[in-house]
DNA sequence: TCCAATCCTGAACACAGTGTTCGGTTGCGG
DNA sequence: CCGCAACCGAACACTGTGTTCAGGATTGGA
């Protein structure tokens, strides 16, 4: 199987590393396709034999990271499915534990194709709880609403170097998308 | 002086109806310079003349639009100075008006830089109302959730082909964005 | 230990798009 | 009618892309 060759396994983290670091240091489209070659030591031909672009290099860094939030999501939603301000909250205290992906993937720098997939990502997420709280509305556009303020904050919040704490975000963000006597950490 | 010119005029024009075209047909980046200039039936070194690249021609595409909407809110906003939503209802009134600009620079198949444009306008239009509405939050945080939120709004508006009215989804921003007996409207 | 499969290399290549230059032409405004 | 400014368009150098292929290196399994 492909996975289990240590080649195949080397080259592409040393791809995804190469490709966080410079994205860090110079932004995503001032990158090459060479850049990232030499920085990860890396044959052009390789490349090619792994990803069919640039932007599929940056699409599988960033599944990486989906992944794994999925993971959490999955290990600690269930117990709180119907709180929609519970996965936001989950998403800004991965985001502060894997500061460096997130800053180059979801920050000002990182690629626009990115913002598009964590939206899609984050919409999704939210589109079960919201359900239940605003049956008034429709929900595609309630969820349209939140994906995008809740990624809006999350880049405001990548953007300034992760002040404060996720808890302290994620107050803001439910005073914000979900005001009202409802939740249990409803002042700052 | 050289805006008189005729020929300045007309170049400007055709490029940037040429632009808007192709985005509709294409996508922002599906096209060539020369697509444009093609379109556009103008010489390569008059384009370069004008613009920087392709990028400054969006821009300047844009910079009339924001001119056009500025010019709206000014005059009729400063009557309502104080309602938050106010900023929000305008523009989608004129989104409404302009479908065909607003669908080649805001939609899916425009371009990433017009995005960021708009949602710095929208922030900054968002800024002084919000800041008496929740004194108790940073109001940069503020003013980043409801831009993100209002620009998210209205690309889920333009790419479903702008349905119902501008009164409609007027409302249905104020009910998610300032929710409470507040508003004059706060029921569909 | 060996070996066949698989991966990596690196240079060469064709190609597409960019932005600039410049001599010559056209159209504008005064 | 004239002088100036805008336009033209072809040519050019340049950057970056994605592919190809023959030869060398590593791997996992027998």
């Amino acid at each position: 199987m492909a996975d289990q060759d240590r080649r195949v396994r080397r080259t592409r983290r040393a791809l995804h590393e190469a490709l966080i670091a410079l994205v860090l240091e110079r932004g995503y489209d001032r990158l090459t396709v060479q850049d990232v070659l030499d920085r990860a030591d890396v044959g052009r031909s390789t490349f090619y034999a792994h990803y069919r672009d640039k932007e599929a290099l940056l699409t599988a860094v960033f599944d990486d990271m989906r992944a794994q939030l999925q993971g959490e999501v999955d290990a600690r939603a269930p117990d709180d499915p119907l709180d929609p301000a519970r996965p936001a909250e989950l998403l800004f205290e991965h985001a502060h534990r894997n500061q460096r992906v997130y800053r180059a993937l979801c920050g000002r720098r990182g690629g626009e194709v990115v913002l598009r997939h964590l939206h899609g990502m984050t919409r999704e997420l939210l589109l079960g709880p919201l359900r239940t709280r605003r049956p008034d509305l429709p929900v595609e556009v309630v969820a349209e609403f939140h994906a995008s303020a809740t990624v809006g904050l999350l880049r405001w919040w990548i953007d300034q170097d992760f002040p404060h704490d996720p808890a302290w975000l994620a107050a803001i963000h439910r005073a914000l998308a979900f005001p009202g006597p409802a939740g249990p950490s409803d002042r700052l």
